[in-house]
DNA sequence: CGATTATGAAACGGTGCCGTTGCGTATCGG
DNA sequence: CCGATACGCAACGGCACCGTTTCATAATCG
């Protein structure tokens, strides 16, 4: 009896259908302002409908606030990168660790990454999305890894996996935050090392 | 900056003087304020001079700027715990990570911290003076910390001291910041002794 | 005392954004 | 074509701040 294509089943509600590219602008428009560095506090829904070349009436009839527009944005991001994991664990954890670097060199990516951050107290859904979205699966890949290492025997067996991962983006991301902009290519594959190796002497290698 | 300073021995400037009282109330607001989440962009002058009980014109004749008030205010911060360097190198840096994980309870170091993390772009002469007043310092202590231990053979000859404090803090931050509020109690000696480990297995210990 | 400066309070005009409404037009189903 | 809905646009009243000014009062000098 539906006469129409919609995906859901459900009868399309007569009248002129809402526009997809108008929704997909509005959202591209809100990511662009987020990457420009603009905070979820003072994103403003008029500079979202000026820059997306739409009407205020058309993003009030689809998100009802503001963070929910924000939540939907960040659910298009995809997690550009699963990590080939080719060769052995220490080349696929610089492999990782050479992702998020280059990630960090764009300014979108920089941004959304300190929202996520900051704004994890006032807008918990906001920060639990972006865990879901970007956080977990890489984390699952890597820990992924890591096992496969243990196994292997080129980790130790007893190696605490949420730890080590901890270790190693934490590195990553407090270097690249307190190293005064741009941080040097070698970065991934010294840290790796350092935390392959541990502080300890080893009594023979 | 602050406008007013007659230094010590220069003539008192006629007329009545600036109230001591007033300039510490609001940069204690201030600091207040920003202690609840309200992020720099967000903070107005008429917030803080309302909780202050200061008239604006009390604050715009000291500071020209938001930003040089929030300067100054952050430059109030003490690194509070120099870190009482006693026992074994380990037990120093489980110590420190300790410092960390306490002062992240309390909502006001865990927001200006935040500030001082994504506001980074935007206002870097804040980021800056962040850096120099409440990180630098304990970076050079725990510094000191690591390099004794690779002195007295507690720790490699080789040791890369700014990664491995990078490992520590980045760590630290990162688990503290992914982990649904509390932080287990023995997180600090968990990381300590993975770092310490390193991830690959020891011949004989 | 009088000169001078600071203080808190209040009001100023200006701006940017809020969330809503009305308008004329566009696009769908029937 | 008709009814329904969405569109972009412009305007609304309202609010929170901005940075400045005015004012009566308070504190410190000589």
């Amino acid at each position: 009896m539906n006469t129409q294509q919609t995906a859901e089943g459900a009868a399309r509600p007569a009248g002129r259908p809402r526009s997809e590219k108008a929704e997909r602008s509005i959202i591209e428009a809100t990511l662009d302002l987020l990457g420009e560095g603009i905070g979820v506090s003072e994103l403003s829904i008029e500079s979202i409908a000026s820059r997306a070349g739409v009407g205020k009436t058309t993003i009030y009839r689809r998100w009802s606030n503001k963070e929910d527009l924000v939540v939907d944005a960040l659910a298009t991001l995809k997690p550009p990168i699963p990590l080939p994991q080719g060769g052995t664990v220490r080349d696929d954890l610089v492999t990782y660790l050479r992702v998020i670097q280059e990630e960090t060199r764009h300014a979108r990516t920089r941004c959304i990454m300190n929202i996520a951050m900051s704004d994890s107290e006032r807008h918990p859904r906001l920060a639990e999305r972006f865990r879901e979205l970007a956080v977990e699966p890489r984390r699952a890949v890597v820990a992924a890894v890591l096992r496969h290492g243990m196994d292997t025997g080129e980790l130790r067996a007893d190696l605490d996996v949420d730890m080590a991962l901890a270790l190693l983006s934490g590195a990553m991301v407090w270097l690249t935050k307190w190293s005064d902009g741009h941080s040097p290519a070698d970065l991934p594959e010294r840290i790796v090392d350092e935390a392959l190796k541990g502080f300890r002497p080893r009594p023979a290698e």
